[in-house]
DNA sequence: CGCCTAATAT
DNA sequence: AATATTAGGC
């Protein structure tokens, strides 16, 4: 922590500046796209291949916000490199292709990736970008846990019901005693009591009346999950053991086996898109049933319709994405225009501040319909 | 048993 | 709709 964390808020022209580390082995796209970057004002480093880029995020982390690699390369790709910097450093990476292909797209979002960028990569996008850096320090500090190194911080408490919080840190009744047994009636529950629960509630006191809190799955617990269903590999991924790679207190098994639950479904309907082509990741053998897919189209929000036409750039809420999982930038509660812009003679105000925070603002989870 | 998953309940 | 709880199956 000694070493500026977040340099991001200091700076007062703060998308001017803001540390870029571009990985392409085209050489040819490495030098279109550090030059976009840089006449967004970033600050640019640009290597050929993962392994470089990753001896210097290595070395020098700090001066790094956010990481954009192409997909495909020799040796390590876009995604091992993807999953190293996701466990090791804790940056943003968004990742860029020429292939369209929907799998690959998805693959790379749900494995982490902040943002997929189509190729030809253009201007307009990059100019975006640093929200995804604001994004990722501003709920950061909401909650807590985690300044960067650290993959694994002991202090992860289950964050029940109650506030979603935007800047408010009173509430928390203790709830969740330490020991709560007396719940559960599993086996051997032949003796018909006369339960007369109803009976204990009313004028007297607290009739220990543990109303357990129901887990609400937040971005950011729904993203630790996310990270240990990946770091077992979705075919390994089990309640207890995400549950164990999660640590966090007060989860339980049960916790994560409804939400595994939903992942799943979330999962495989996403499979039902287009075609699941790639080799990848062939699913087990063993578990799952793996049943064929339905073929419907590509709809989101409702609507069919063919997002390699619209515009090149794919945002994990318009996939329909768990939210932690690619939100782009403009939190309602953050007002981008505290930060001072970047150089708006030169780039363009509209482009900075104007690329429609209205389609992305959208927070949606599991959207089904 | 413990744990997993699908089904069902809230 | 999101979570919790139950019911069976290894």
């Amino acid at each position: 922590m000694g070493t500026a964390p977040n340099r991001l808020f200091d700076s007062k022209n703060f998308p001017a500046g803001m540390g870029v580390m571009v990985v392409d082995d085209d050489l040819l796209c490495l030098k279109v796209v550090e030059k976009m970057l840089k006449a967004c004002k970033y600050r640019v480093t640009a290597c050929s291949t993962a392994e470089s880029a990753l001896a210097i995020l290595r070395t020098r982390k700090d001066e790094f916000d956010i990481v954009l690699s192409d997909v495909h390369m020799p040796d390590v790709d876009g995604f091992k490199l993807l999953e190293i910097i996701q466990f090791e450093l804790n940056l943003p990476v968004l990742m860029m292709s020429a292939n369209s292909d929907s799998s690959v797209v998805l693959r790379g979002i749900i494995h982490g990736a902040v943002d997929y960028l189509l190729k030809p990569v253009r201007i307009e996008e990059l100019r975006n970008i640093w929200q995804h850096v604001v994004r990722r320090d501003y709920s950061a500090r909401n909650s807590g846990s985690e300044d960067g190194v650290n993959p694994s911080s002991p202090s992860k408490r289950l964050k029940t019901s109650g506030s979603d919080s935007k800047s408010e840190e009173v509430e928390r009744a203790a709830n969740e005693a330490g020991s709560s047994k007396a719940r559960k009636k599993p086996a051997g529950k032949k003796g018909a009591k006369g339960s007369k629960e109803k009976e204990a509630e009313r004028k007297g006191d607290a009739i220990d009346s543990s109303k357990k809190p129901r887990v609400v799955w937040s971005a950011e617990l729904h993203t630790q999950f996310v990270t240990a269903v990946n770091q077992l590999g979705i075919d390994k991924a089990v309640p207890k053991r995400i549950l164990d790679l999660m640590g966090i207190q007060g989860l339980t098994r049960e916790n994560v086996a409804s939400h595994l639950q939903k992942y799943r479904l979330y999962l495989k309907r996403l499979q039902g898109n287009d075609l699941m082509r790639n080799g990848s990741n062939a699913s087990s053998s063993g578990g799952v049933s793996q049943s064929r897919a339905k073929e419907q189209p590509m709809t989101i929000k409702g609507k069919n319709v063919n997002p390699f036409l619209d515009d090149n750039i794919f945002r994990a809420d318009d996939l329909g994405l768990p939210g932690d999982l690619g939100n782009i930038g403009y939190d309602a509660s953050f007002d981008p225009s505290l930060l001072a812009p970047l150089d708006l003679d030169k780039v363009g105000k509209s482009d900075v501040l104007g690329a429609d925070p209205s389609d992305n603002i959208l927070n949606f989870f599991f959207q089904g319909d």
